[in-house]
DNA sequence: ATCGTAGTTTGACATCCATCGTAGTACGAG
DNA sequence: CTCGTACTACGATGGATGTCAAACTACGAT
């Protein structure tokens, strides 16, 4: 029943780091949803599975969004028994695109601090 | 006679700099016509005219592409006589996102130095 | 073997989006 | 007033997107 590749799970395809697309990265980081999902992977440095998130969609959607951010190349996703690990393709994405994530990461920040103080 | 800033004869509507949210920024960003557009505006540093862009697309595209843009506060446009002029916020966005617009900027100049390069 | 947990897959659906063509509007020059 | 230029508005269309519900798969624990 189980693949020869038991240990590692199944297979989930990644883009290597010299296919991610800029367009693609800003398209995945548009959403709301992911958007909130990365800010969280990268405050707190470490890989969580997908159940860790708080997100308001049924299971079926958080799905899709991180297989956007999967396959944009944003984030990586890892099998580990029964939960799917997920983390920040940081370096990937500093190596492509220097200070960029940061910028992005410190613009959501301020637009959330200034939202929740200017209702 | 030409006068100098008020044609002023039909108004477009703009965000505000605090009503200019990161997620419509991205997303008018994640449009490879849109990100070319912005590029050229500033490398350019001038306003310029929508037909003074060469875009692969039929004029209503164009319109709807600066549409977008302008609605999701990248550019500011303004008519003089029939022309219409662009010119990036950059002010309003540096001073909601510090950095922000140079990271996007530079990573579209390396992107597109990579594809160059690597066919 | 059975069960529960975690996540997937499929199908459906409403919406949005990029694009086009054609017809229309605004403005400056003659 | 008429004409050309520059851009807009409208309608259409094919494709992507976000969302859900329900049925399904994979894995660890009992």
């Amino acid at each position: 029943m189980v693949t020869d590749t038991a240990t590692a799970g199944r297979a989930l395809p990644h883009p290597e780091r010299e296919q991610i697309r800029l367009e693609s990265v800003l398209h995945a980081l548009s959403d709301p949803m992911r958007l909130q999902i990365v800010r969280e992977l990268a405050v707190r440095e470490a890989e969580l599975t997908c159940s860790q998130f708080d997100l308001p969609v049924t299971k079926s959607t958080s799905t899709h969004h991180f297989r956007v951010l999967r396959e944009s190349g944003v984030i990586r996703q890892v099998y580990r028994g029964t939960a799917k690990m997920n983390g920040l393709r940081r370096d990937d994405l500093d190596g492509l695109f220097p200070g960029l994530l940061d910028s992005l990461l410190a613009a959501a920040d301020r637009q959330s601090g200034r939202l929740r103080a200017g209702g």
